[in-house]
DNA sequence: GTCTCGCTAGAGCGATCTATCAAGAAGGAG
DNA sequence: CTCCTTCTTGATAGATCGCTCTAGCGAGAC
């Protein structure tokens, strides 16, 4: 019932959430979702009338705000410190998933960029979530604002171009390094 | 014939470069590619008896080693200014294909990275070569080895993830922020 | 001519894709 | 109890997937 209701539709959001993350979007079939969820197949259909792209909607928002959410680990004081931090738990999180797990939504928004627009907006309003969390940061650290919001939008890609290397490559090496390029940006702009 | 030979297999392979860099590798189907590059069916596993998997191997490769040639147009000359003439090189066709055309292998990239490991072999061969060529790059400019390197690998973790930016977004912002933020870890490393 | 061979051509295979549908099980409300 | 809603369950549809296979075309060799 509610309680039996809630834990099939959050089973079916983890799996598809895992499944998109490391097979893709149109890499992932709705079959396999169920199964992995060990959830009825038509449980689905019932829970996300809108088939696979409603789920894939909201596995991408919640995944993004999840996600966002473990950017606040980067205290303020100290915010290169912080920063190289959480680019070496991101490698770790990345090794120990088998080089898997990097980015909860990047695969998924490169299929979805030209193919489907629905979807290519919602990826867009949580990158764009996360490039305004990120400036805020820096704003506050004492970055004037132009700056803040390039250096923002520059570490947000930094993370997801050293991701794409790390998977490719298996080797974190790229994300450790991404963390110290961004680090020393960003040490860079606080003396002026 | 070998005049015809060559053609059909050409187009064969341009049309997967389009389709794959687009709607990537699980989103192209084979009836697809032969449709839009107005092959017979049958011709594409005369040429490629290995099937979709071998054709994505000679693209990835193929469009590896075109994309890698553009990068000898940053001049060693201000190297920096060569990076930003670059990068908004790279903005104005992304721009001019409709948010289309931007890495030629990184949606494909990111898909096998989990699934298809001979696939996934060839990219990391691929990004191994760019961030190769940019590091000698940096090195002809008088920057030493393993700050080059490390610059390397930051272009091009910084260039992948502003193609994912601006693709999601539909804005260059991201890729001429980028160009910017690469060029002056550039020009900061040359003072030394 | 006739033979050979590279290539064209597409029907068709089994599997898998997303999605629909109807039937039934499990409680809460009256 | 009956009624009603919520959720489970899987069979099934219809399309598409990657791929195999056979038949035939057409130009050069002889």
């Amino acid at each position: 019932m509610s309680a039996s209701r809630s834990t099939t539709r959050l089973r079916l959001l983890d799996s598809s959430a895992e499944l998109f993350r490391r097979n893709g979007y149109t890499g992932t079939g709705v079959k396999q979702i169920t199964v992995e969820a060990k959830a009825p197949f038509g449980s689905l259909y019932h829970f996300f009338p809108g088939g696979k792209q409603q789920l894939a909607a909201e596995v991408v928002r919640t995944e993004g705000a999840r996600y966002a959410r473990t950017f606040a680990l980067v205290q303020v004081e100290d915010v290169a410190a912080g920063i190289r931090a959480w680019f070496a738990g991101a490698a770790a999180v990345l090794s120990a998933s088998g080089f898997a797990d990097a980015c909860p939504i990047a695969t998924l928004a490169l299929e979805v960029a030209s193919t489907d627009e629905a979807l290519r907006e919602v990826t867009a309003e949580v990158f764009t979530s996360w490039i305004d969390q990120a400036e805020a940061r820096f704003v506050e650290a004492g970055i004037d604002t132009p700056r803040a919001r390039a250096l923002a939008m520059s570490a947000i890609a930094s993370l997801e171009g050293a991701f794409i290397l790390a998977r490719t490559l298996r080797d974190t090496a790229p994300i450790i390094n991404a963390g110290e390029i961004v680090a020393d940006a960003v040490e860079q702009a606080l003396l002026y």
